[in-house]
DNA sequence: AGCATTTGATTAACACGTTAACAAAGTGCG
DNA sequence: CGCACTTTGTTAACGTGTTAATCAAATGCT
């Protein structure tokens, strides 16, 4: 399927390079959340709520790694289909607090665990030794100031 | 500006890492690219015509990674700036040939020591090894099957 | 030759990424 | 208090990601 592509400096570039490691990740997990119903950005969102409870958009958005305007669209979503409740802030009512709904958490419920078994034949395959180390550079990577 | 994020699974997860990463390489190439005028697809598409010469969209379309309905909309936007041009192969009518002009050459030109040096601070800070070692464990990662 | 299948490319529809502009609520300071 | 500034979240506009449907040209098979 995956094509034999010669060796263009760009082949061996940090940003294409990443570009095919997490395209090569998402394919499997698109597949399961497919049937879920949700989106990736959704299921992030579903899952920071599940893991961390109800909190305020910025800080959804910092956690799932998404940006406010993407975040907004993606709550409307969430709301709309159930999953998720919103309230405002008392003491500051500019916040809301975003809540999983029951319905919400049950979609991690129901596919948490066929989540951990992707990631974990791919930690298998690719050698759980290399494997945290690769999230350990990429890590550093991110960290990197400037 | 990057916030302490505590430590959920999620943050340990390929996944995620593997968008951070991304997020904190990119940074600064999209800076020199809106300076360029030309978003960061726009940008591949050209760099592969001007290192791999005149070829097809499905070609175009497997080295810059990109699926074929958004080269199909990249082409006629970098057509439009007048950055390509194409013309239909002769023995296969289906099948085009798209060649970038000579100003879309010269955008490459124009940037690509920027973008050199961009990307060689990012190895320098992380170290030359170690930045190795982390496009062959993401290149190694993208070659597993399945 | 005739017809089903495959391939190359496009279009459509929906969701997200990104930047800029904006509105409303809160904060700081004279 | 009053006003400038900041913060939180939204909307707008444009471009891309993704899947499915579609069309024309080519290919394979009988």
């Amino acid at each position: 399927m995956a094509s034999k592509i010669k060796n263009p400096s760009t082949t061996k570039s940090l940003p294409i390079a990443l570009l095919r490691a997490r395209e090569r990740v998402m394919w499997p997990i698109r597949d399961m959340l497919a049937n879920a119903g949700v989106t990736e950005q959704q299921w992030r969102v579903l899952r920071v709520l599940d893991e961390e409870g109800p909190m305020d958009p910025t800080s959804i958005a910092e956690r799932a790694v998404l940006l406010l305007p993407s975040l907004t669209r993606i709550l409307h979503k969430l709301e709309s289909k159930g999953l998720i409740t919103r309230k405002r802030d008392t003491t500051d009512r500019r916040r809301q607090i975003i809540t999983a709904t029951a319905e919400g958490r049950g979609i991690i419920a129901a596919n948490m665990d066929t989540s951990r078994s992707i990631l974990s034949k791919l930690r298998e395959d690719l050698g759980e030794e290399r494997h945290d180390q690769l999230i350990a550079l990429l890590v550093d990577l991110t960290e990197l100031e400037d």
